[in-house]
RNA sequence: GGUCUCGUCGCCUAGUGGCUGGGCAGAGCUCUGCAAAAGCUCCUACAGCGGUUCGAAUCCGCUCGAGACCUCCA
């Protein structure tokens, strides 16, 4: 089956199709490490997590899924500099050598980041890998190099920078944006006046070393540039060397168009000669409650504030998934209160599709190839997971559980399973059965309030009630019987 | 200032020139109390004003409103 991707270089939905047979290689943006990941962070991974899995559970493909850890870049180099606030003894000793500083905080950050990827349901085993910019300095002074030898760079003052009036002469700029370049200009020129540039629309390649600050040997021209990679640079190295040149899918956030893809893709063509990704893809940002996410305003939420306020990372994954990627997502509260009650009306059909039906006299047959055809329809088409879902909701609701016979469950069982192998916040399970340790005393009021409602003494009945409920439990009454079960928390 | 996107039932999210989605919340019923579960039923919306059309939420124009990007940001 087909895919269709909405591509930002031809902004259009385009059919896809890998540039190797079978196997797609996809590129994401990963995080640069200098903090724990917010939700807006989470949703940009959970989108390529989706496209990955619906590559290889719907279409069959194999897919090389490579997403980078940016380890060296401005936030870092001044949070783990000798004095820094923000230095925690997690992160080890400080030393007087810079780089072992700000690869010791970019540790620690980049496993805590691991860490809520797997939290959210985002498998390790599916990278294909996940490089380190640090550990490709190698290949970015030789793409740099690359780049001034073929006339698309320039040193001035230690650093080394892309001369974009003479890409311009041959190249587009502009691909994935549409640049003003009067006011692209003017706006840049602002932050410019420490660099000697030809154009103020030139961008850093190359940094000069600053006292203090990580740095690394690379040699230009016979001169020594000791200095740090640009941060455009790295991606385009690590896209090279980790899966080759032209690749099928990059994806990042609707921030990341420009300047770091336009950059990316100039200086990848500038050095290597070959253009980056076929697909560009980007999701968009998330708000909460709507309004943008900011600290100041006080709606800034890490992925461990949420699970910390005692939300379920299952829950955080299906909503988002109510949204399509590439639509702002309100992210609030009531509605992950929404988001999980549905997932569990889900959740319930299929633990109900594991019962043995109660009555076989009445059971119809369903043949589900065509429901499961229409909800894998909905995701290749650019993965709208809210339609896919409503095809699913509005499925169970045609089909009770209780009105199917065995092989139409077995059937469902087994689509879901596959679903989930997209989804993933589902239990493909009987209903798993609760051990709870009724203490005596609670079994004791229980039994009071069964014989004070079969005496009809309802204010008898409901005292007992509230006792129970205090001791963490509560009385679930059906016609000749009732059971017992614990409250939450 | 420039470049855009968007305004759909109480909330969230689809959709598309005519048949009027889905989830959550809410109401009623199955049910002789209370509480819960499940099922059934109900809840017909498209910012405003013009225009095109036999017919517009869907196309065009204007107005109002919201938001994003252009600078580190997913």
């Amino acid at each position: 089956m087909k895919l269709h991707l909405y591509n930002t270089l031809t902004r259009s939905n385009q059919l896809f199709a890998p540039l190797k047979p079978d196997v797609v290689r996809m590129y994401s943006c990963g995080p640069t490490v200098y903090n724990y990941a917010h939700i807006g962070n989470i949703r940009a991974f959970l989108f390529p997590d989706l496209l990955q899995r619906v590559l290889r559970v719907v279409c069959g493909y194999r897919v090389e899924w490579v997403m980078n850890i940016t380890d060296i870049e401005d936030k870092i180099i001044l949070d783990s500099s000798l004095g820094s606030a923000t230095w925690k003894p997690e992160m080890g000793v400080q030393t007087n050598n810079p780089n072992d500083n700000a690869a010791k905080l970019a540790l620690f950050y980049e496993r805590e980041f691991l860490n809520d990827l797997s939290i959210i349901g985002i498998k390790r085993s599916d990278f294909h890998a996940i490089p380190r910019a640090t550990d490709f300095i190698g290949e970015i002074t030789a793409l740099v190099r690359k780049i001034v030898e073929n006339g698309f760079g320039y040193e001035s003052d230690g650093s080394v920078y892309f001369n974009l009036a003479e890409w311009r002469k041959s190249e587009k700029y502009g691909q994935l944006f549409t640049i003003d370049t009067e006011n692209f200009r003017a706006g840049v020129r602002i932050d410019a006046d420490e660099y000697d540039r030809d154009q103020v629309s030139d961008f850093v390649l190359w940094k000069a070393h600053k006292e203090g600050e990580p740095s690394w040997d690379f040699e230009l021209n016979g001169k020594n540039l000791r200095g740090r990679p640009g941060w455009h640079i790295e991606c385009s190295a690590m896209g090279h060397a980790t899966l080759g040149l032209p690749f099928d899918i990059h994806t990042g956030g609707v921030d990341l168009r420009f300047p770091h893809h336009e950059d990316e893709i100039a200086q990848s063509k500038a050095g290597y000669g070959v253009e980056t990704s076929a697909f560009w893809c980007h999701n968009e940002f998330l708000e909460v409650e709507g309004t943008k996410m900011s600290k100041s305003k006080g709606n800034f939420f890490t992925l461990r504030d949420l699970l910390d306020k005692g939300l379920d990372a299952m829950d955080i994954r299906f909503a988002m998934m109510s949204a399509q990627y590439n639509s702002v997502f309100n992210f609030t509260f009531f509605g992950l209160e929404s988001a999980r009650k549905a997932r569990f009306r889900i959740q319930d059909y299929i633990h109900d599709l594991h019962e043995s039906p109660l009555d076989s006299s009445a059971l119809t047959s369903s043949y589900i190839s065509e429901f499961r055809r229409e909800v894998f329809a909905e995701l290749l088409n650019n993965l709208h997971t809210p339609k896919a879902l409503e095809r699913v909701f509005a499925y169970i609701n045609a089909h009770p559980a209780g009105s199917l016979d065995e092989e139409s469950r077995n059937h469902l069982i087994a689509f879901f399973r596959e679903l989930n192998a997209i989804f993933e916040v589902w239990v493909i399970s009987k209903r798993p059965e609760k051990h709870v340790e009724i203490p005596e005393e609670v079994r004791n009021y229980a039994e009071q309030r069964w014989q004070a409602k079969i005496e009809r003494n309802f204010a008898l009945a409901d005292q007992m009630r509230l006792k129970i409920s205090e001791l963490g439990f509560t009385v679930l009454d059906s016609k000749d019987s009732y059971t017992i079960e614990e409250l939450p928390h």
